[in-house]
RNA sequence: GCGCCCGUAGCUCAGUGGACAGAGCAACGGCCUUCUAAGCCGUCGGCCGGAGGUUCGAAUCCUCCCGGGCGUACCA
């Protein structure tokens, strides 16, 4: 990578002044007469050197090897700003294309093992566009951890016990008593949405007229075939956006293994839980948490936050070394509590991280909807998937910050649909494509000579390659994604302007090898960067 | 009240210490005998919510204020 290497060779210079180390950045310059890239290292150096930015920079470039750039000049403030020479460029070049593998990440994972959770929506209803958001972000969070070499293990929770199952069994047995002609209400709490009225239809029609009052059979039976159901739904609903979990993990499973209790005990024999109120609470506050939280209600029943803790150790015990959670805003107090267990528990600290995420509002109309799963208001992911395609889905939902609210305008999507960045990204891979289809003799890219590549939007086409590596790092340690979709963006804007007055074919044969190397190694960047995103690569539109 | 997040062009958003703040959409004007015009080029448009502070340098870090979202349950 250049920034890497002329990160070295400034570091080197910057060592022969035998002063102290300094922490500095190489970037790409902002405009053509500040060079290919720029260099703070003098100003941020200054202090330590004692002396001002110009001079130091005089004496750094001093240190730099004779010819290692083309030019070297100290502009501005201090900044030291670098001409590459066209061969170190195309040296550059030369290197993708003979190692797909400068293509990817440095391996910093090595193997490491992580997990990844996100969805973990509770199997009472079919998934929401807010949903959509965190299973796209945690999809393409775990693409980008493959990248770096991590050994990423997709997972999804399912909360199948407790209460909010029991409402919605009561919900579908409301619903099921409603076609059977009975007038029989929806519990205040419980679900609205007119899908349980599909299931309760194939109830019905599997079992006729019974369960007249909703009683622990009616519960039992209701409960198993709504969560049984539902859970297909969601799985149908994920994999329509083309999101594949590695694992499905049962809440009803670590009670019935007895790791709630487990969990408690542990906790409680590192004093990490006091009684009060006939209840028993985390101590949370004492150990960075937000507040004291209940573990185990007085009746006995354990909380959402005491079953989440024992799923926790259960993570670690299975050997992961690091845990992501891919959560909403909205659970911040319980994101304190729960690295407090983890804390008493004497768990290393970067054990679990937390993605955190804004939330999804569609706007229709010129109207936002409110969404909640219960009261049945809300669009659903599968309607949009249905509508505008997966690829459209996913971009949308990963291209922007994920502390930022979303906003999916819906008219918007639809009517732009023909010039809207999907599209645009996929049209630069088709057009390489076509190119590909109609070239009537190709020379092995990585053999070919590349000198005749001189003209600005070429090599600035293959600094842009080079940094490709760069924005999968820091999109996956930085939990941003949307850094990936906008350098594929930015990718195709650089090749579409390029296309636009540049020939391939029916250039002198020099000439146009070099090219289609050029665009052999662009659509590599494509392909990876749209299959990291879960998006299609097509070959014609 | 307290905690977390957000406030950048008419709209949707990039930009987490560097040189005159960027893109898309919208508006306006150019470009198709040539590898797909689902494209390219140009114009218009911003005291980066406000006020202080730290720094050689702040949209970016700190403090306070204003505005919006979320949370503040023996719900999940």
């Amino acid at each position: 990578m250049l920034t890497t290497s002329i990160k070295t060779l400034l570091t080197e210079a910057w060592r022969k002044l035998g002063l102290e180390p300094v922490s500095f950045s190489v970037d790409p310059s902002e405009r053509p007469e500040y060079g290919d890239f720029s260099s703070n290292i003098a100003m941020a150096g200054a202090k330590i050197a004692r002396s001002s930015p110009r001079d130091l920079a005089a004496r750094i470039i001093g240190n730099l090897p004779q010819d290692a750039f083309a030019k070297v000049e100290i502009a501005g403030p201090g900044f030291i700003n670098l001409h590459l020479k066209r061969e170190m460029i195309h040296s550059c070049l030369k290197e993708i294309l003979q190692d797909e593998g400068k293509l990817t990440a440095e391996k910093i994972g090595r193997g490491t093992k992580l997990q990844v959770e996100f969805v973990s929506s509770n199997p009472t209803g079919p998934l929401t566009v807010g949903h959509g958001r965190q299973a796209v972000l945690g999809d393409v969070l775990s693409s980008l951890y493959e990248q770096l070499g991590y050994d990423v293990t997709r997972e999804y929770y399912f909360n199948d016990e407790g209460r909010q199952v029991d409402l919605l069994a009561q919900s579908l047995w409301a619903r099921y008593r409603q076609l059977c002609g009975e007038d029989v209400t929806i519990p205040e709490q419980g679900y609205q949405g007119d899908y349980l009225i599909e299931i309760a239809q194939q109830v019905k029609d599997d079992i006729a007229d019974a369960y007249p009052v909703f009683d622990e059979a009616a519960k039992g039976f209701f409960r198993v075939r709504g969560v049984s159901v539902i859970k297909e739904m969601i799985k149908d609903d994920l994999a329509q956006l083309g999101v594949k979990f590695d694992n499905w993990f049962s809440e009803a499973d670590l009670h019935r293994r007895g790791e709630v209790d487990a969990a408690l005990k542990a906790l409680t024999e590192r004093g990490g839980t006091y009684k009060q109120d006939g209840a028993i609470w985390l101590r949370a506050e004492d150990n960075g948490g937000i507040k004291d939280s209940v573990l185990i209600r007085s009746d006995g029943r354990p909380t959402y936050l005491m079953v989440d803790i024992a799923y926790h150790m259960d993570k670690y015990r299975r050997g992961f070394n690091h845990v992501i959670d891919v959560q909403g805003a909205d659970h911040h107090v319980e994101q304190s509590c729960m690295q407090a267990a983890l804390k008493i528990l004497g768990y290393p600290q970067d054990f679990l991280r937390y993605a955190v995420h804004q939330f999804v509002s569609i706007v229709e109309g010129g109207e936002t909807l409110r969404m909640s799963t219960r009261a049945g208001r809300f669009v659903l992911l599968r309607d949009l998937t249905s509508e505008l395609g997966r690829d459209v889905v996913r971009y949308f939902m990963v291209a922007r910050k994920p502390e930022t609210h979303l906003q999916f305008d819906l008219d918007l999507a639809r009517a732009e649909s023909l010039d809207n960045p999907v599209y645009y990204i996929q049209y630069a891979h088709t057009r390489i494509a076509s190119i590909f289809r109609k070239a009537e003799e190709i020379d092995d890219p990585s053999e070919v000579d590349l000198s005749p590549l001189q003209s600005p939007s070429e090599l600035d086409l293959i600094k842009q390659l080079d940094s490709f590596p760069e924005i999968l790092e820091e999109a996956a340690l930085r939990f941003a994604p949307h850094l990936l979709a906008e350098y594929a963006l930015n990718l195709a804007r650089a090749f579409h302007a390029y296309y636009a007055d540049h020939r391939v074919l029916g250039e002198e044969t020099d000439l146009m090898q070099a090219r289609l190397a050029l665009l052999s190694a662009v659509q590599m960047v494509f392909k990876n960067s749209l299959e990291i995103l879960g998006m299609s690569t097509p070959e014609m539109m």
